[in-house]
DNA sequence: ACGAG
DNA sequence: TTTTT
DNA sequence: TTTTT
């Protein structure tokens, strides 16, 4: 390797790395050793100061990249993070893991699958899934749907795993009626959820955890293998995230002379919004004092905003007490002053922001797509969109129904999802009678009710049913059910025969009747549908062809793909629902990484 | 071209979006809109010390979007006819000057429409 | 003869009190009155653990209070005209029998008046 | 002394004070040593175990009396507790401490007062005074009473003071709103009180707890000089009265190798009743744990009910969780059966307990004294009331306003407090315009104001109205407070001169016109108020003649009284105030205790 | 203009 | 009421 | 909503 020569610290070396950046970057890049934590505050390069780390170990410490773990929160800065790290090194890294928290723990997970004695091929339920399997739950309990919302359960067990809390112990802090209820329901729905053969996003977190605090061995593995962890946004972390790191990296040597792995962490206290979901501040606020002799570095100067900005900002943000002390600054000069304005009403406040819109476009300042309107609550953009209709004023609004959160597109994935993972109970029941095929609510019942009482899966009181054997059914449910369940096989075949994803989920609208029952409606928001289910399509069929090449590359290159183990064959159903199930957007297909093989 | 549902497939336009969804982007042009008490901060989060402190990160993401241009706007009012009974955001005090009409209070009187533009503003910004 | 509030200079006559006015005193009987949910325990215990076991505690205190007779009793509405939608305490599990008349439960439909005198109790007294 | 050569635990000895004891009362009794829990359920005769500890103390243990501190919540407790020792030991109990947390911390606090340089005639606020000055307080802070109502501030800073924090702490610790304007009200509120040299209830403990824990050698006195300390109802103490017994006795030797005192408290978790007023169950259940050490003992036989009605009880706690178990069982029989009843309506409840209660009346079963009826809310007598008026069924309401609490009781009361302390300013503005006397909200306004701004007192910004030196007071205004002074000067005369309380009274209400309005009236309830007037007179006249004998006895016994340090003149306006100030009912006036004088 | 109701 | 997975 | 001082 043409780096194996070069003395890590010498002057003037790795001036492409380093010469542009600030003191303080380049301090964040260089630093060697000790925990790290880069106080990244806004726009002060902190995703530029993260990629050229990574480089940097990988120039100048003769770090290999399948010991570097890159983890983020979504699956757009991972992928950022991968596209811009990849400019400065090039195709090695693909070796290295940079992901999200979830997606880490899902392969993690898949890959030590036997060790947890589960299988390795779970479905993944997200919120959704989630809620709708606490509202069965919660029915089953008898609890009342108005002092007990689904909603409000599932927020409170979703806590409790963020504090790492199971059910039995949540039942034992319980200290009133709702937390107790909250963690009865919490154990049902762990029990149903195992049934299915399914986790939750927060369970991807909490057994992660688990695995490695039960099975010290994993941990050491991992830690031995990652010997460099980075942590892109650590003030929304929450006390999993937080313990999940700390595990992985460890604070001390362990039996073996693992050393603790090197650890980056970046963040910003200050833009910590996420409380409600779970984060928790102290984890940025504490670092120092959970990872002693950690070393902290201040990114204060920005790169983005005018100083009449920045100190407005400064000035707002200095207001909260207890904080660690920033100050914003540039070199960039003043700019435009900031513009207040009153309005008399809501309209007129709209009004006047689309008044300085145009002004703005008029004078070339600013094209509308440099410009954005900021809100707190959602139901606010009401009124600026009416006045930026009446104005034809070109906007879009962000937020509201995601593409994977589409009733149709949950629709079709359900199919998939139960074709990939038939105990998946959830999915099967969401289809059952979509589209309506006379397997009403009584029968639901009926099989459900079968299915406890026999201890059976839900997929097989469903045969039990169509073999006569599930009482109090009525035989034109039954008919309909067995309808069902050929279709099901039916689609199964193809999935056995090795059809390829687009295809089977073609097959499902088609087979199905989902797609002609949409084409006769004449109802406009049906129209979309249907081209959101094209777009499903589209979706699956890059999918499968970005794997082929990837695999062709693999083939080429004869790179070992050990890493692999457990993990579902590059372009298949599990695979491609993995994908979906971590991702929001259609078009932010994390591409895959670590693929390329490297010793373990 | 993709169709994702937050990015529908219209022409590129002007981005309205909670601050929330706000977070690790920048624009030009920044409108923070709404800043008055019971909403930024929302009602739900008055007299909570750390709900106000994290409505106030919220506030300080918004305000960090902006390259060049950031225009911070609220309503006396929430329909023209009625009464005009808002606060501005207390995350506004130091930011812009009292004397400034944009810091004028609420009057509970019907007055005439308000709409002086303010571009001379210029008061002092750090608190 | 002394004339203090809370003992009027009228002739001796039964007590009237709260719980909490009761502790620390004994009669030779007892009668425990609104045992219903919602009054004992107070609406606003329900669901706060420490609160029903303050509650609990405090009947207790109640029952203790009697030397000879005990008498707990509670009614299904709160006017004769009114809904009968009230359920009987649940301090009163185990205490008086599932069979027993008191231990009915309110009915959401109007009905004849339950008058039915019940000294012979008998039940198991012990959960 | 006669017990001199006995030995301790001779067999026998002791029979009149052992042998009518169960064997947990006497070992009760008879511990010696670490600190004694006696955990004594409803009705296990714990006073009767107290009492007898008290004498046995002193007959077989060679205690002197003046080495004892019984400590109870109740007046009437105290002096039932008083009586009992007195029935066994004869006078000498009277040398002993057995008083309420309260009298006990006005005493040493008088006692005490240079140390902490404070005068020792200050006044005593009950909850309704604390509550005025509250509103006065909150209302210069301009608080909206809505959000900020007086009751709920008074409460919340009574939970501060019982948990031992100051205004500062208080502000520090504040999480919303409510908690910092509280901490500031409560801030404020100190200064006024200090400013009227007066001290609210929750001041007496914490008070003494501070004088005890910042100057070490004043603790270690009275730690040398009570031996032994007796708490009753421990399970009702509040944190820091929970400190001060701890402070009080000490834990471990003092540096100059003073030994703890010997504690004993006597309580029952299950009738923890008074959590909302502070109290906290924890410390007797964490005794043992507080106390290290320490011995437990049960007194689970009862001496009052039916074993039905032990068991139901039983059954009814033993569901409580956490619970330490105990079983009350009696000797006696099982006793009648215990009658439940579901009523239709509260009407026919009511009727149906009328009727049980005349049939035990008329079998001769009980007499109407010997019968209650206990509901939870005061509200729920009304029914009761109503039929027992109808079926001509005597009885008597527990609870509502009482003698003290009593508006013309008060008005009168606070003439007295302003003659005996002039600073007292609740009290003053009380009776500024009581009766009417042309002084109105503008002119109190204005002198508080005045007060305010010259940083005088409310007493002496009133002299300056006088002289004129007040602004924006009209001339009529100025001729009625004019008036007003000279009357309290009046009055002054008399205190000074030596006049006797009753007298001074009587004169306040001749002079002030209060009586001559009353007696005016034809409403019904003033002639309620002008016979309350009376007893309150009645009881000053009492007061007074009992002081008279108290004090010949002494002289006729030459007992030292050097005890009496700071502690205001028997018969004294002072010394009735101090009384009145400490108790509910007119009928309950504490005898003083430990007067008889001894060793220190 | 202030107090009383 | 906000909603990265 | 309970209210020992």
């Amino acid at each position: 390797m043409s780096t194996l020569f070069d003395l890590p610290s010498e002057p003037g070396k790795y001036a492409d790395l380093l010469d542009d950046l600030n003191p303080a970057q380049r301090a964040a890049v260089e630093h060697s050793g000790p925990p790290l934590l880069v106080v990244a505050g806004a726009g002060s390069g902190k995703t530029r100061v993260l990629t050229r780390r990574i480089a940097y170990l990988l120039a100048a410490r003769d770090v290999h990249p399948g010991q570097i773990m890159a983890i983020t929160f979504t699956n757009k800065a991972a992928a950022e993070m991968r596209e811009r790290v990849g400019e400065l090194v090039g195709r090695r890294a693909n070796a290295m893991w940079v992901s999200t928290f979830h997606s880490m723990c899902v392969r993690l997970l898949r890959r030590e699958a036997k060790t947890l004695e589960m299988s390795s091929n779970f479905s993944i339920y997200d919120a959704d899934d989630s809620r709708r399997l606490i509202t069965l739950v919660a029915r089953d309990l008898d609890l009342d749907p108005k002092r007990y919302p689904a909603r409000t359960l599932a927020a409170h067990i979703s806590n409790l795993k963020n504090e790492l809390l199971d059910a039995e112990t949540a039942a034992s802090k319980a200290a009133n009626d709702f937390e107790r209820r909250a963690a009865e329901v919490y154990g049902e729905y762990q029990r149903r959820l195992t049934q299915a053969n399914a986790m939750d996003f927060d369970d991807l977190i909490m057994r992660t955890v688990e695995l490695f605090q039960v099975f010290p061995d994993v941990a050491e593995h991992y830690r031995r293998r990652f010997r460099h962890v980075l942590v892109d946004e650590y003030q929304d972390t929450n006390h999993a995230q937080y313990t999940l790191v700390r595990e992985l990296v460890g604070t001390k040597p362990t039996g073996s002379g693992v050393e603790p792995s090197e650890l980056c962490v970046v963040g910003d206290a200050d833009q910590s919004i996420y409380a409600f979901r779970g984060a928790t501040i102290r984890n940025i606020e504490e670092f120092e004092r959970d990872f002693p002799n950690a070393r902290t570095i201040l990114l204060e100067q920005n790169y983005r905003s005018t100083q009449t900005i920045l100190s407005a900002a400064n000035a707002v943000i200095a207001r909260n007490p207890n904080r660690r002390d920033k100050r914003l600054w540039t070199s960039s000069g003043d700019g435009e002053k900031i513009v207040g304005y009153v309005a008399d009403n809501e309209h007129d406040e709209a009004a006047f922001v689309a008044g300085e819109i145009d002004a703005l476009a008029d004078s070339g300042e600013a094209k509308y797509s440099d410009v954005a309107v900021f809100y707190r609550t959602n139901n606010q953009s009401r009124v600026f969109e009416e006045i930026f209709i009446r104005l034809g004023l070109p906007y879009r609004v962000v937020g509201g129904v995601r593409f994977y959160e589409r009733r149709e597109v949950r629709d079709a994935l359900a199919y998939l999802r139960v074709l990939a993972n038939p105990e998946d109970t959830v999915s099967l029941r969401r289809i059952l009678n979509v589209p309506k095929r006379g397997i009403g609510d009584r029968a639901e019942a009926v099989v459900a009710t079968h299915a406890e009482r026999e201890r059976l899966s839900f997929a097989a009181a469903l045969r039990d049913a169509v073999a006569g054997k599930v009482p109090l059914l009525n035989p034109r449910s039954q008919r309909c059910i067995a309808g069902f369940v050929e279709l099901m096989d039916g689609l199964h075949e193809l999935v056995d025969s090795g059809t390829e994803v687009a295809d089977v989920l073609e097959a499902v609208l088609e087979r199905t009747g989902y797609r002609a029952e949409l084409e006769e409606s004449d109802d406009p928001q049906d129209a979309s549908r249907l081209e959101n289910l094209d777009e499903l399509v589209t979706v699956a069929r890059e999918f499968t062809e970005f794997a082929d090449t990837v695999l062709e590359e693999q083939a080429e290159a004869e790179q070992e793909v050990d890493d692999a183990a457990g993990v579902p064959e590059p372009g298949s159903l599990p695979a491609f629902l993995e994908r979906v199930s971590l991702v929001a957007d259609a078009d932010s297909i994390p591409s895959p990484d670590g693929e390329g093989g490297e010793e373990d | 071209q993709r169709a994702a549902a937050q990015h529908p497939p219209t022409v590129e336009g002007v981005t309205l979006a909670s601050l929330h969804a706000a977070k690790g982007l920048e624009w030009d042009a920044v409108f923070l809109v709404g800043l008055a008490e019971g909403t930024m901060p929302i009602q739900h989060a008055d007299g909570n010390d750390e709900a106000i402190e994290e409505e106030r990160r919220l506030f300080y993401v918004g305000v960090t979007r902006a390259r060049e241009y950031l225009s911070l706007t609220w309503a006396l009012a929430r329909n023209p006819d009625g009464r005009r009974n808002r606060r501005r955001s207390r995350f506004l005090y130091g930011l812009i000057p009292e004397d400034h009409p944009a810091a004028r209070v609420a009057r509970s009187q019907k007055q005439t429409a308000l709409k002086a533009r303010c571009r001379i503003c210029g008061g002092p910004l750090i608190a």
